[in-house]
DNA sequence: TGAATGATCAGCT
DNA sequence: GCTGATCATTCAA
């Protein structure tokens, strides 16, 4: 089952808890990709000075001024791309941050994308996971509820949802202590792999 | 730990 | 319109 518009229309901090566990599908032109949605952070606009729409519309933030359930996407460091789901109803500047992902179907056109080949390293990071999945600028303003980018439901699965702070917002002040990082709990799918990686082969 | 890299935005003229 | 500082990151070392 597609998300649909409704599922959009809430609080961004309702929107990035329940993205938890969902699948994320990019339908493109080289082949089909997926993967169940594992780390999201909420951006919670005039309220948060984390958000980019903390100081008001301008060009580039304006998107998240309309209905939710579209996408924003922006350069980060001049090299990568992030991706957010807009929340919220119009004139609320809400979002949600994808921040990992777990590979599920086009893994291989993944790591040609990637040109990597472990499973972790794919899509374990906002710059990542748009990499693999082949999401771009161009996608800025797509609705999520058409087919080419949409979020659907997993069958039968009941996601544990862990609340952390957010990654690399210290510029924030308070905001920056907010809990509003939502992961699922143990996945090993999250950003930050090369920890993971040495806790596994510590592991061995 | 630091380099890569360019759009965005505030603060000017 | 121009300029400089900033940045919701990644990778190699």
């Amino acid at each position: 089952m597609k998300c649909n518009r409704e599922f959009y229309l809430r609080s961004g901090l309702e929107v990035a808890r329940d993205l938890i566990g969902k699948k994320l599908v990019h339908n493109s032109p080289e082949g089909l990709t997926s993967g169940i949605i594992v780390e999201t952070e909420a951006y919670m606009g005039a309220i948060d000075a984390a958000a980019h729409s903390y100081k008001g519309l301008t060009e580039r933030t304006k998107i998240q001024y309309g209905l939710g359930g579209y996408v924003y996407v922006y350069l980060i460091y001049g090299m990568y791309v992030c991706m957010n789901v807009v929340a919220n109803i119009e004139e609320i500047p809400e979002c949600v941050l994808i921040r990992a992902l777990q590979p599920l179907d086009g893994v291989d056109l993944m790591k040609i994308r990637r040109k990597k080949n472990n499973l972790r390293d794919l899509c374990s990071g906002p710059g990542k996971l748009t990499q693999a999945m082949g999401i771009t600028k161009n996608h800025y303003g797509i609705d999520l509820c058409g087919d080419e980018i949409f979020i659907e439901e997993v069958e039968n699965f009941i996601p544990n949802i862990t609340a952390t702070k957010r990654i690399n917002v210290d510029y924030a002040g308070d905001a920056a202590n907010y809990l509003w990082r939502f992961i699922l709990t143990d996945s090993e799918f999250i950003s930050g792999t090369k920890l993971l990686n040495l806790n596994f082969e510590g592991d061995k």
